[in-house]
DNA sequence: CCATGCGCTGAC
DNA sequence: GTCAGCGCATGG
């Protein structure tokens, strides 16, 4: 097993290969080895919580490729010397606790005053690393040692900056128009020197647990308490707004901006302007700032005798925290879409964020409506915990109290101490780290997005992609609904393949006692669980003795993927990992007496796919084509290997296993350096394009379209995503377009009606009492089209 | 909860 | 090369 191990300011970031019974205190070991902190400088966190030394890796339920991030405690010794400059603690104000960047409790500076600034004082501190401004509160002023005096300089915007202050708002807290206009000092004016042998120390509201630190009076001044009207903004002006230089489409942090255009339109207003941003202060133009009506006026610090006692309490009154990014990996904060990550857990979406409540151990969001069972309010305690975190009480680790006994993970073998063999170790034994969620488990066809052809080195990613579920199993299916899926592996000695047709062997009729997954043929096998789920699948009603298909291509489809050891007894296997040949049916199935003298159900399944097969000269042309002729290997995979074989043991490893060895190559050559799979730009037919003219979901359609540039499987998941019904989280089954143009499950639209109240579960607009609940069939058309086995199963 | 299972790899 | 035997996902 592999992990990745990370700086906390998310620099450093390193895969390291070890095994879920490898202890915190060996685990140390190899954090210092590869990022040279000694061990006893080492704070280790996973999901919020410490690891202490005598846990070992599976007590904290640590996974494949998961994350574990290193702290280093600060240096006894060098907080008391100097401090860092300025320039240095400024620059690590972001999160870098690493580097006790921190603010010493200092005997030896000394306390002062300043002329602008008391201890308590409410301010905006700007961060060097971003240049961005943020919510702080003054905790210290200090004079500036002798030695450490380098200061960071910051560019000025020209313009008109700083355009009043407090003590020019009205009692309703506006700010006089005239004000606005008139006051155009420029911040320069104010001398910097003034203050200059004076640092102030700042907490940052959003993180207030953390230490302070220290800025000099350039990088503070008095919070933005007020907005501006969008129609009283000037080009020119200097005002503090949000922006995402990464995203300019999603919400950013908070900079200051002179404004060189205004673009006034019925709706979506915007601003163009120029900012300093980054480390560097490099000069941003022509930004185009989407969060209009949140710009912000910039404050001006006004000496402390020139304040009146109501701007005293004013710098000390609380403001709400200003949105800035969260830099959700999954949405890129883009507000529109719905996000299990950043928003609530259980149905992705961002309404009523005040009805979400987060979890105090993993911090995941949930809607209180959405638990189950649903709170009614948030609760008065302080703390919370969701159903993940709450599930076993032991687990739960309060501030100084030990990781306690799981039941579940006493029982496992690994923890015994008799065990000779490590199974945390290689990729016997980890678990999934990813789900498909596109379809469900019971889907049957293809799964959106993967193409006939495609390939995994292991079974694991197989079913994370949703193609086939099981780990080990041959077959997954219901033993009261049919067979979804099945694999090739040469692991029955009665399957006979002969690529677009093959006898399939049922499971069963072996002796699984001593926890073995697969063994010889012991006994009879019977047509039950997996094997009758298979026979379901037959277009022939379940006949105990076998059936034949009437129509065998009228049977429901099965997914079909061949794994390489197969190659044993078939040409049609491919030749590493588990390749998806397409969509096959039952023609007929029957039982008969095996190889090994017992009864063995067989199936005949019979190649029913548009898609070339991946053996034939057309198939392996589409397989270059899609770029599909890398296998996919686990993420982190290769870093791992990279990482594992260190230079001298390289040498020794390059003989011994050669086998191996030439896998890994093969895997990797033609990913070095990183070769994308070709991208194809997907091209809808006519009829589909038509289709999708004619449906009322226009925008939606439109922005998806963009995609289609990026291949079949990116449009294609942009649709489902577009046209996933916000009730139930799947494709919209049998969907009703609403008049404020969201679409729902027909179902679902309808069961969400509570007690008269016809409002769309999206937008909460009123739909009334009539609302037309007419399925879209257009919509529903090209879904069919689009995804194939689009609502089998589903009544 | 329990039973099942066409994987995977270190130890021999 | 062979093989014992693990955790995990799935369904019942």
């Amino acid at each position: 097993m592999y992990v990745k191990v990370r700086t906390v300011d998310g620099k450093t970031n390193v895969t390291v290969t070890i095994s879920k019974i490898t202890s915190v205190r060996e685990f140390k070991d190899v954090v210092e080895q590869k990022f040279g902190i000694k061990r006893e400088k080492q704070r280790l966190f996973y999901r919020g919580k410490q690891l202490e030394d005598e846990y070992k890796m599976f007590d904290y339920d640590i996974k494949l490729n998961d994350v574990i991030q290193v702290m280093v405690k600060p240096d006894p010794e060098t907080l008391s010397l100097p401090s860092a400059t300025t320039a240095e603690t400024a620059g690590l104000m972001t999160a870098d606790k690493s580097s006790g960047g921190g603010v010493p409790e200092s005997k030896e500076k000394l306390s002062c005053s300043s002329k602008y600034y008391k201890v308590g004082d409410l301010v905006d501190v700007r961060k060097i690393s971003s240049g961005a401004w943020f919510e702080g509160k003054i905790v210290g002023i200090v004079k500036r040692d002798e030695c450490g005096s380098e200061t960071v300089k910051w560019p000025t915007l020209p313009g008109r900056a700083c355009s009043g202050n407090l003590e020019a708002v009205n009692a309703d807290g506006k700010i006089p128009d005239s004000e606005v206009i008139k006051n155009t000092d420029n911040r320069n004016m104010i001398e910097n020197t003034e203050d200059g042998g004076i640092l102030y120390q700042v907490v940052f509201e959003e993180n207030e647990g953390d230490p302070a630190v220290e800025v000099n009076f350039e990088h503070v001044r008095p919070r933005a308490r007020h907005k501006y009207n969008f129609c009283d903004l000037k080009i020119n002006d200097v005002v503090m707004a949000n922006y995402n230089f990464d995203n300019p489409q999603g919400r950013g942090y908070w900079y200051d901006v002179r404004i060189t255009a205004i673009n006034k339109r019925r709706r979506d207003n915007e601003i163009i302007g120029c900012l300093y941003a980054g480390r560097d202060a490099v000069l941003l133009e022509n930004c185009k700032i989407i969060f209009c009506d949140d710009i912000l006026k910039i404050e001006k610090p006004i000496s402390i005798a020139d304040r009146s006692s109501e701007y005293d309490k004013l710098m000390q009154m609380e403001t709400p925290l200003r949105q800035i990014a969260l830099n959700c990996p999954g949405c890129h904060d883009n507000p529109h879409i719905r996000c299990r990550e950043c928003s609530c857990y259980v149905c992705g979406g961002k309404d009523d964020p005040a009805l979400q409540i987060l979890c105090d151990e993993c911090n995941t969001a949930y809607h209180i409506r959405c638990l189950d069972p649903p709170l009614e309010d948030i609760p008065d305690s302080d703390e919370w915990y969701c159903p993940d975190c709450k599930n076993d009480e032991n687990e739960i680790v309060k501030a100084g109290e030990k990781l306690k006994e799981s039941k579940k993970k006493a029982k496992l073998q690994s923890k015994n101490a008799k065990c000779t063999r490590d199974w945390g170790k290689g990729m016997a034994c980890v678990g999934r780290t990813k789900e498909c969620t596109l379809v469900q488990r019971n889907h049957y066809g293809p799964v959106p997005g993967v193409e006939v052809g495609t390939s995994w080195l292991y079974r694991v990613q197989v079913s994370e992609s949703g193609v086939h579920r099981p780990h080990v199993a041959g077959i997954h299916g219901r033993e009261s609904d049919g067979a979804y899926s099945i694999v090739l592996s040469g692991g029955y000695e009665d399957d006979v393949d002969n690529g677009d047709e093959f006898l399939y062997t049922g499971s069963g009729g072996r002796d699984l006692s001593g926890n073995k997954r697969t063994a010889d043929q012991s006994s009879n096998q019977t047509l039950t669980r997996l094997n009758k789920a298979l026979a379901l699948n037959c277009n022939a009603k379940l006949n105990s003795k076998g059936a034949k298909a009437k129509n065998w291509k009228d049977g429901k489809p099965v997914r079909v993927v061949r794994n390489y050891k197969l190659k044993k007894y078939s040409k049609y296997a491919p030749d590493v990992g588990n390749r998806y040949d397409g969509i096959y049916k039952v023609v007929e199935y029957y039982p008969e007496r095996g190889k090994s003298g017992f009864i063995v159900w067989r199936y005949r399944l019979r190649r029913d796919d548009d898609s070339p097969a991946p053996w034939t000269a057309e198939g392996k042309r589409f397989i270059k084509l899609h770029g599909l002729d890398k296998t996919e290997v686990p993420d982190g995979y290769l870093e791992a290997k990279e990482e594992k074989l260190e230079p001298e043991e390289q040498e020794s490893k390059e003989q011994k296993t050669k086998p191996k060895k030439r896998l890994h190559e093969a895997l990797k050559q033609p990913s070095s350096p990183v070769k994308r799979p070709k991208i194809v730009e997907f091209k809808l037919d006519r009829s589909l394009k038509k289709l999708i003219e004619q449906d009322v979901n226009t925008k939606l359609w439109d922005s998806c379209s963009q995609y289609l540039k990026d291949g079949k499987q990116t449009y294609i998941a942009k649709v489902a995503e577009t046209f996933m019904c916000i009730c139930c989280q799947e494709l919209v089954h049998k969907p009703v377009t609403t008049i404020c143009k969201h679409n729902f499950c027909k179902n679902c639209l309808q069961r969400s009606f509570a007690a008269s109240v016809y409002t769309c579960p999206c937008c909460r607009c009123d739909l009334g009492r009539k609302c037309n609940m007419a399925v879209n069939e257009s919509l529903s058309a090209i879904l069919h089209q689009l995804f194939p086995g689009y609502e089998d199963g589903r009544q």
